[in-house]
DNA sequence: ACCCAGGATCTAC
DNA sequence: GTAGATCATGGG
């Protein structure tokens, strides 16, 4: 399948309000399912019942119904110039999810239960540091991690809402302090170190246009605390591979029980055969739907 | 006290 | 290249 990212941003009819804009004319999206499906960690809900979040510097609440998709606290100008790329809203997610409906019964029913996922274009190293924490941790001392991350070391954009740190503000900090600070345990070590490669050596999604998957996997496992699961998340996440493919226990066990292969190996082939260009949505799909409860997988 | 969490690293074979 | 122990931290 070809690249669906080529429809102008003009695509959406764009309103500016008082609290900040409304796009009209959104499919296939569901803040719950876009903001809870495990690919980012920086939006919860407030008192309204609304996400509220930060990306890229920049905070806003997301509402929305019916087509509409309002940012709160955002202008025009920053819709086009990063919302519409971070929504990942030029690709026609409504064609994914029917040709991956196609593959098999299991595969269609994730897709129906996940149907408002998108997969977030997120900044390189937030998403690098992130995923370093999220190794052998769990959803809610992830979020703690990142928050307590961008308290102390991240610029203050609002009253009490801070931007996500620059790798120079990570890259000469004691570990001990860190430690204290985000009580990430062990991972301190790798965060800086991590930090200090970026910044030598940082990547992209632009970096990797001309790069195949392999050579960026061997590239991001160079950062200290990167295997293969979250070199993956990374690759994914960052939309510079949406082939790329996360195997984490849930996944795994999806893997070896429904599709019969099991090792890492076993599996990228049979994903990149079976879903093509697709495998790294069809994992968001799966992935969301087994730890929600709606599918389930031996564990035996 | 023990086990687990979107695993990765280090060591030994 | 691969099986096994170890790695902070907090919640159940």
């Amino acid at each position: 399948m070809l690249d669906t990212v080529e429809r102008v941003k003009g695509m959406y009819k764009v309103e500016e309000t008082k609290k900040g804009i409304k796009v009209f004319g959104v499919k296939d999206l569901n803040p719950k399912h876009l903001f809870e499906c495990g690919q980012c960690f920086r939006w919860n809900l407030n008192s309204r019942g609304h996400y509220i979040g930060v990306a890229g510097g920049r905070y806003a609440e997301i509402v929305y119904s019916d087509g509409v998709l309002e940012i709160i606290g955002t202008t025009k100008e920053d819709f086009y110039t990063f919302w519409f790329d971070y929504f990942d809203l030029g690709r026609d997610y409504s064609r994914i999810k029917e040709e991956l409906s196609e593959k098999d019964e299991y595969m269609r029913q994730a897709v129906q239960f996940g149907s408002g996922i998108r997969i977030l274009r997120q900044e390189p190293f937030e998403t690098l540091i992130s995923f370093i924490i999220s190794a052998n941790n769990n959803i809610p001392r992830i979020k703690k991690c990142i928050e307590n991350l961008c308290r102390n070391y991240g610029d203050r954009i609002q009253d009490d809402v801070y931007a996500f740190p620059k790798p120079q503000n990570l890259a000469n900090v004691c570990e001990n302090e860190l430690s204290d600070c985000i009580k990430a345990g062990y991972r301190c070590n790798y965060i800086v170190e991590a930090s200090r490669l970026f910044i030598e050596q940082p990547f992209s999604k632009e970096k990797f246009q001309e790069t195949d998957i392999e050579k960026a996997r061997r590239f991001m496992r160079e950062y200290k605390g990167v295997g293969p699961k979250v070199a993956d998340c990374i690759l994914l996440f960052t939309g510079s591979f949406y082939n790329a493919f996360p195997v984490d226990v849930w996944v795994g066990k999806v893997m070896t029980n429904l599709y019969k292969v099991s090792t890492q190996k076993e599996i990228d082939g049979f994903v990149q055969e079976y879903f093509g260009a697709l495998a790294g949505f069809a994992q968001q799909y799966l992935f969301y739907a087994i730890r929600e409860g709606f599918l389930t997988v031996q564990t035996t």
